[in-house]
DNA sequence: CCCTTTTCACCTAGGTGGTAAGAT
DNA sequence: ATCTTACCACCTAGGTGAAAAGGG
């Protein structure tokens, strides 16, 4: 799907105002998204599958940007993996938010169990390619392959802190490198967000839904070990 | 060692004039230069080993550098690797300008044999952090280790091309990034470059001094799998 | 004969989910 | 019970020199 941007685009500068974000592998994210993508989170730091990436344009060729991303929750509570009673239990179904569907022959599903912990440290991930021209930026796909989830409080690798049995939503902005002396004025000005409803998961420690491990083992080039039918090239 | 400094640092902005660089694992470069060191070229591409880094010093933090690497041929002479008749040819001593032993019990050595080609393409590499900040640069250590020689004069990947069974000693600039609109005409005063004798090589596309391939196997951990005897931890 | 190319086994480096043990 | 951790076999991806084959 193509950019959707964040409210207020009103007073935007220039350089950013243009800008738009189409997410790669879109058909890919929405398979993950109809069964309730989860993505593991481990004291280490690990990548997310699939990888975030975006195709940009409207950029200035010539100016300076800076790309980032950052997870914001998308509700105030904890989750958990199981049988609900006589069904009151979400579904897969209700959490995506882009399908109605729903999969009532599941035996589990999430359910709520509980207010969110409170909230981890909120980091921000640069792309190690920032800054650079709208050129460079635009001239192929940016991938935020670096990008790692962590469940570690303490994590002093840079990585993303999320809090496991919690959904977030992943954010990516764009921020114009504003050269005038007094950028810092102009902030608000100088970025635009955007949000891939598809994009968005629940942090796990160790995957709940067999079929989410089923389609990762099968997309991620990584998990090959784990395949066993023949494949189809 | 410390930085060699390029001829005619009279003149040069002030931005790079007290720029300093020490290379990097200068023992290991030395240790090859005094047998004669040797650097594989392919079609493909091959990395250099030792990988020429550098610790960089007296950049301004704020400013923006680019950091890059070309290869100047030390002689108009192609070589070639044998016998000399009654000891006429040149020897491993000779070819290493920063030590005079004489390495007589070596059966083969390196012979001149005509002039040279061509001179290839005259490419230049830039470091992939390019452009960055003085600060970045100096942070920690600076790893050319992306740069790839081939011998494939008609190469389209980027890599630096060279005549096998030719000289060559690398350089390595950096480049005051200036903001100013007509900065090429300040351009012969906004780099200054580095030039350390020990890392100089002679292009192959295989090994021929027997001395430099234990070396390598030695030293390279990607060569690992051909040492025999113990390791030494 | 000397040099170059191709292929290969063997490494480094690091990303997978499975599994069993550990923690609460 | 439920979630987390540590370790593992098995991958991807790519950097080594050896050896044999190819070319002038």
């Amino acid at each position: 799907g193509w950019a959707g941007e964040g409210p207020g685009t009103g007073g935007k500068n220039r350089r950013v105002c243009h800008a738009a974000a189409r997410l790669e592998m879109g058909s890919l994210w929405e398979e993950f998204n109809r069964l309730g993508t989860e993505m593991i989170v481990t004291k280490a730091g690990r990548r997310m599958f699939p990888t975030f990436q975006v195709k940009l344009s409207g950029l200035d060729p010539l100016a300076d940007y800076v790309l980032l991303m950052d997870f914001i929750p998308l509700d105030d509570k904890r989750y958990r993996w199981g049988w609900g009673d006589g069904g009151r239990g979400l579904d897969p179904g209700v959490l995506s938010s882009s399908s109605p569907r729903r999969y009532a022959f599941h035996s589990s599903s999430w359910l709520a169990a509980g207010r969110a912990e409170p909230a981890a440290p909120g980091r921000v991930h640069f792309h190690p390619d920032s800054p650079a021209k709208g050129a460079q930026w635009m001239r192929q796909i940016v991938s935020f392959d670096k990008l790692k989830l962590t469940n570690n409080l303490l994590d002093d690798n840079g990585h993303i802190i999320l809090n496991s049995m919690h959904r977030y939503q992943p954010r990516f902005h764009v921020v114009f490198v504003d050269p005038r002396r007094d950028s810092e004025r102009f902030a608000h000005q100088n970025f635009k967000s955007f949000s891939f409803p598809e994009t968005q998961f629940m942090a796990v420690t160790a995957y709940q839904n067999h079929r989410i491990t089923q389609l990762k083992i099968a997309s991620n080039p990584f998990a090959k070990g784990f395949r066993d039918g023949d494949p189809e090239p």
